[in-house]
DNA sequence: CGGTGATATTGTAACGTTGCAAATGCCGCA
DNA sequence: TGCGGCATTTGCAACGTTACAATATCACCG
């Protein structure tokens, strides 16, 4: 009599069969009204809760979500933000999100092909997706659930939530030059993701029709290099005369901006510098620069609620979100 | 013949019973060390991964380890850097981070009840912690596993990680009166936790042991709020003549600097600031302040070493780990 | 050569749940 | 009265693992 209530417990004291206990605590089913309510009864009086590890056994649903992050994001605020928006989605059902070991060094197969190996998860969501990433077809083969934080190349249809980094850029061009600026530099963002492809041609693509100078220097990619970028970015300013940098996010917005800052170089009066924001505390940096804002809990709901969907079953046609960017700029 | 490997399968394929397979490749008990090789060869073989649903069914461990994170906690990289430091510590081992859902608003006892309801963890990590938590005693009194990220004023003893926030204080007063200050405001951490008292503590203490002027304002307890923080501080500087700012933490830092910024106080000639950091990007901030680190990451990793010997069923004895800071002053 | 004990292996049962096929009860209609 | 058919309920089996008690094997000794 002691230890927690099961079915079984439910079953004797309603008087019931264990199994129709079962299927009238599940919900649906050919279940008399009646019975429906004298066994959830009991069940409530009784404290009953639903073993998951013996639901997990017998139907093979984990009630489990996998994460899939590297540690080397340079977003500062990522992970907690992701994890934010997926509870936001997840609240109201029994999913729980269980952080995928990845140190983010490995081959990012590594992660995906364990969650798979151990049954650990319903589904995946994941990051730092690259053009030819192999998670797709990989879990596309398995018939596996997931939704991927950003795009491919590939023609695999899959569910997807990306930022509309095209946008950002080309806001940030326009802003600039609407600023007098003429020679834009973009600092680049981490080289093998497709975001940054993205990026690179919203730049390019605004430089041209704005009649302004733009360049990319390969050298201070190491973005998780921030001494790098503090130097290099500061010297470009110098040497070619750059006076807007476009900077992928806020870490190497504060390095860029402390780089200049070391060298004496005024922000906002001899060069604009305009960085993609993803914390409100980024918007306390003094002198104020203008910012462009991905929300990233945002996109940690909108990928939950995706993910439902493909759990359910739902093909992954039309399942991808593509956020768009909200600009904050001074006056 | 399709499907996963079972230790059926093994069974069939070596001649072994079921029951001497489990116990091979569980790796104690009496096996002969051939049968062991031999099993262990064709599980290998045939790529058996054991049913984590069926032994968390049978032996009623789920390999899991819940976090309980408030997602307010000001420090902006908390999440990410406590959760890389845990999964460091049980890298190696078979347990996973779950998240637990928790909007830090209600009752934190909501989350941690959850978790032990529906069995979802072996052993919980919290943050947050209050000089009265009811979290410990009522997971004490369970026999539950944990480990508390700070320490309560209760003689219950139990597994804690702390960072030490008296000798921030001390520390940080220490300095502003080595840099000459000689009247001294603590930016007020989150009132209801015991670091706070800590911090309070050392900074009073250290401020009559220097014959510096030290004052707190209660009024700019918001720290989620940094609006206030940003008019009430700076208002506090020319009001009451405070050369002396220490902030408790890298979000609070922003505001006040901003504070200042806006009003044209000059961050190191004016006024001295000091801060806590607890990412590696704050550093970047300019003008350049002192700062004093707090290792989120080291801690995470210190809470699951402890929160694993409580699984073995170490005593909660002397399982407590102090952090000390690290200063970072210029020169 | 029978008995003892150590060592290694085995069979059975159970953890709590749900899918399936079968059974029960009841009503109306022939 | 008997029977088909519907609505509801039931028993059995199984998911894959491990705890437990029991058995088999063998060497050794009296």
């Amino acid at each position: 009599m002691s230890g927690k209530p099961t079915l079984r417990t439910i079953s004797a004291a309603s008087g019931f069969a264990v199994t129709t206990v079962s299927r009238a605590l599940s919900g649906d089913e050919k279940i008399a009204e009646s019975t429906r309510r004298e066994v959830s009864r009991i069940a409530e009086l009784l404290g009953y809760v639903p073993d998951r590890a013996a639901q997990r056994l017998r139907t093979g649903r984990t009630n489990v979500i996998a994460l899939v992050l590297s540690p080397h994001e340079e977003i500062i605020g990522f992970r907690g933000s992701m994890i934010a928006g997926l509870q936001q989605a997840f609240s109201g059902t029994s999913y729980h999100i269980v952080m995928a070991p990845y140190d983010g060094d490995a081959d990012p197969m590594v992660p995906v092909q364990h969650i798979l190996r151990h049954g650990l998860a319903d589904g995946i969501v994941f990051s730092g997706t690259r053009p030819d990433d192999p998670r797709i077809s990989f879990l596309n083969d398995a018939g596996f659930p997931f939704v991927s934080h950003g795009r491919t190349d590939s023609p695999q249809v899959h569910a997807w939530c990306d930022y509309d980094n095209d946008s950002f850029a080309r806001l940030a061009v326009t802003r600039l030059v609407a600023r007098g600026r003429k020679s834009l530099l973009l600092i680049p963002p981490q080289p093998d993701r497709t975001y940054a492809r993205h990026m690179r041609e919203g730049f390019f693509a605004a430089v041209a029709a704005t009649g302004a100078e733009g360049r990319i220097d390969g050298a201070l990619t190491l973005a998780t290099k921030p001494a790098l970028l503090q130097e290099g970015a500061a010297g470009l300013v110098e040497r070619h005369g750059i006076d807007g940098l476009i900077c992928p996010g806020e870490v190497s917005a504060m390095a860029v901006l402390a780089g200049l800052h070391d060298r004496g170089v005024r922000i906002g009066t001899d060069v604009d510098v305009i960085a993609k924001q993803t914390s409100e505390t980024f918007g306390l940096y003094r002198p104020r620069i203008d910012t462009i804002y991905e929300d990233i809990r945002a996109a940690g709901e909108a990928m939950g609620h995706l993910l439902l969907r493909r759990i359910a079953g739902e093909p992954p046609e039309g399942l991808t979100a593509l956020l768009a960017p909200t600009v904050n700029f001074r006056q």
